[in-house]
DNA sequence: GTATTAAATTAGGGTAGGCTAAATTATGAC
DNA sequence: GTCATAATTTAGCCTACCCTAATTTAATAC
């Protein structure tokens, strides 16, 4: 049986969290992500652990097995080949192709991922510069990327990702010309509020909780690991 | 609330139903059609009727409100443009499209729709040449149109439309050529044989169980109305 | 009208996935 | 070490869907 959207979700969860913080992921980790309560995702990791999805240890949280992972990994390949067909093939606005594709990725047939793969000619990034996992499904590695409101000020540097989560941040971004792609400069980061940017000539202030979403990458280091101008479109 | 896929499909299923034999629509035949026992076809009708999306008289069948009529015409309208979507952009195979469509209309949003309808240029048939409802959803007329087996020998005829149920015999008809558009001649009857047909020049033998799924107009029939030629692949 | 039969419903039971409230366990302060 | 707190699990309940088996209703034959 392939698994249902539910148990795909919440291994996605703990995949992003253990990329973010390692293992072991805790219950109320996943909840608040997924919006359930504690107690709906705890029977949900009894399913995951008889299916041998993760492993747990009570208390104290869980972890992928490889079995969990790969399902996982094929889920985010999912998710981002549809975003970036999304944005290419039927011109949706960068910050709304979050949505549709998580509800999607659950839903689509090896099928027609493979024609999705073949119809954009196998991109290695999606529209938010997140990299897009091969066939084989082994975990992409995550470039080590510094936020934003980490930077220090008078840096020259190349925007590499931002983050899906929020859609009004999102387009608040795309509107003052930040995507992946973009080269910035940093002119000023305050303690506690504005990041001022120096866009295309263009001074913007972000503010700090925006400004974390987005990885940056010195000039220096860009590289063909990296490649992040092949998608500038804004 | 969105309607669950279940919903959707029997409320689909008892639509196409009402199509060939009018209301009302008995539990079994809606069953047979979703492969479903018959009690739980029973209790997902309780289910509609509390959603007053039929009404029902116990133990006589049931018939779709207006309510439930344009939900299944949505669904329709979604199908029809996933397969027509899939064949022309993604390069599927005519006989394939179905099985995708039929997951993926439950899951897309009415941005995806429009979208589609506007990629496409809001198409008036599908690939199997059955009409795509607009976005009124009003339910599309139906075509008075013959099936094959019922046809008379010696005339002259232009293919109108392809059931879509099976894939292995859409499949062996898209092979021998015959796809909506095609103008063909009937050879020979048999009353319970094969049909010949005049494809192109060449003489194929239809089984009468695959012939009837083929439904054909008279070539002094085709008219806008119908258009039928506006998609001649093969 | 009665008997047969087919169709439909009811009865009863199962799993997945959702919740709140109560109990339990781990953790950090002191 | 004890205590307060936070995280986790358990207990108990709900709905949607799914099933089989038993019953009821409708339709048909005679």
């Amino acid at each position: 049986m392939s698994p249902s959207p539910v148990i795909e979700d919440t291994l996605k969860t703990i995949y992003h969290l253990q990329q973010e913080a390692g293992p072991p992921v805790g219950t109320s980790a996943i909840a608040d992500r997924l919006d359930k309560a504690q107690a709906t995702v705890t029977s949900t990791l009894d399913r995951l652990e008889d299916q041998e999805l993760i492993t747990r240890e009570p208390y104290q949280g869980c972890e992928l097995t490889d079995k969990g992972r790969t399902v996982a990994v094929e889920v985010l390949r999912h998710h981002r080949l549809l975003e970036t067909y999304l944005a290419d093939h039927l011109d949706y606005p960068w910050e709304q192709v979050h949505e549709e594709a998580d509800r999607l990725e659950h839903h689509i047939s090896e099928e027609f991922e493979r024609r999705l793969a073949e119809t954009l000619e196998n991109p290695r990034r999606d529209p938010h510069g997140d990299p897009i996992p091969g066939e084989d499904l082994e975990p992409p590695n995550q470039d080590p990327m510094t936020p934003l409101s980490a930077c220090e000020v008078g840096d020259r540097v190349v925007i590499t990702r931002v983050s899906d989560r929020n859609e009004d941040d999102l387009a608040y971004l795309a509107d003052v010309g930040i995507t992946p792609g973009t080269a910035v400069h940093i002119v000023d980061v305050a303690p506690f509020g504005m990041i001022t940017l120096d866009v295309d000539g263009t001074e913007q202030a972000i503010p700090e909780e925006v400004a974390t979403s987005i990885r940056v990458t010195s000039l220096n280091d860009v590289d063909d690991s990296v490649s992040v101008d092949h998608r500038g479109d804004a």
